[in-house]
DNA sequence: CGCTGCCTTGACACGCCTCAACGAGCGTGG
DNA sequence: CCACGCTCGTTGAGGCGTGTCAAGGCAGCG
């Protein structure tokens, strides 16, 4: 898919699951304010909306941030799989709740961190989650999105993104133009960010 | 258990989970800064930590808010309904579903809406959730929060969350006195907060 | 060449935080 | 029975962090 395309709208009940193969693709809530929210990015391997085959209606909505690949399933081969495979079934779970642990971090991050440290935090998750999938290279790797998508990320203005960036890279801490983000300093940009991998359960899965 | 205790704590791989049925809970967590998020009330119903059955160890902590009810259930009893029973099995995972939406409301919420609105639309969810269990009368229920917890939960200090409360009452939306929500005008309340409960699932489950 | 999208900067206003103090209710102990 | 200390709600003053508005620059592209 081409990038900044809807794959699923809010109110949908698609009959297909999609898996981010390739590329950058977000959730997201338009406010009645016409606010954007953005409260998760998938990265290639995430699961987009394991959600429908449980719950039946989207209640966000699902774009594409880059040129992706993305890999349709039918809703009916998941039911089958979660009917005769428990172990699958589990994965699946296994999956969201890790989803629900991110949330939870970027809630705590967005309600008592300053600008400056929850921006840093956002990047550290990144590195860590791209690391994961071997996507991240020397401190660095691509990450398609504009500053006001970062802002609605990170629930602050254009404005404020721009000059919290700047405070990061003066401070040396890292570098994010031309949709690529260098990590200049691991060890450091980690302890001013506060910056726990625990939430994301990357381990090697020993506590599945 | 009294109020104010600690069910489980961050880091814990707790032999039992927990369940709900008189009281009310919340997840939270503390920052470095010792500052502290909390990222979702539990009310009567709510599994505290299926999270545990699959996951291992938990990433954020659990605490009574009132005196509580509280029902043990040993993990390997969980387990053993997953190996055996796809269809709870399927009820757990659209009870973590639900969570998570809960979570991405509150995000959106935070990051994207004006301190009145984003209170309004919790007393709202409160109210609702309240109601779906049978624990609201004539548009009244029990809330047993501080303006403190009340900051915690809404990424705002004490002060604020005093001064934006009385907004709220002096627009005859709501009281919150003595731990008990009175909800003045439910259509007026809703419409102002932008409230639209297709998130917390309630329906009939007929998307089950 | 003139778009258009994105980053950047400045000025200004306001929302929200912090600090500080006070009052009301309430349980405890003298 | 009253004094005390606690927790919690409330208020005021002042300052900083962020949002808004507006303008300009730069690169890519038709």
């Amino acid at each position: 898919m081409r990038a900044r395309q809807d794959l699923i709208s809010e109110g949908d009940r698609p009959e297909h699951v999609h898996l981010v193969m390739e590329g950058l693709a977000c959730r997201y809530k338009i406010l009645p304010s016409g606010r954007r929210s953005i409260v998760a990015l998938l990265i290639p391997g995430d699961f987009c909306d394991l959600n429908v085959a449980i719950l039946g209606e989207m209640d966000h909505a699902i774009a594409t941030m880059s040129d992706s690949r993305i890999v349709q399933i039918p809703r009916s081969t998941i039911d089958e799989l979660i009917k005769t495979h428990p172990n699958i079934t589990r994965a699946f779970w296994w999956a969201t709740l890790v989803d629900e642990g991110t949330l939870r971090e970027w809630l705590a991050n967005m309600g008592r961190r300053p600008s400056d440290k929850q921006m840093a935090h956002f990047f550290c998750e990144m590195f860590a989650r791209m690391a994961a999938v071997g996507r991240a290279r020397k401190g660095r790797f691509f990450l398609p999105l504009t500053q006001e998508d970062l802002g609605d990320v990170l629930g602050m203005s254009t404005v404020h993104v721009n000059r919290t960036m700047q405070r990061l890279r003066e401070m040396e801490l890292l570098d994010f133009s031309d949709h690529e983000v260098l990590i200049r300093k691991p060890d450091r940009l980690i302890e001013f960010a506060e910056f726990d991998p625990n939430y994301l359960h990357l381990g090697f899965r020993e506590d599945a």
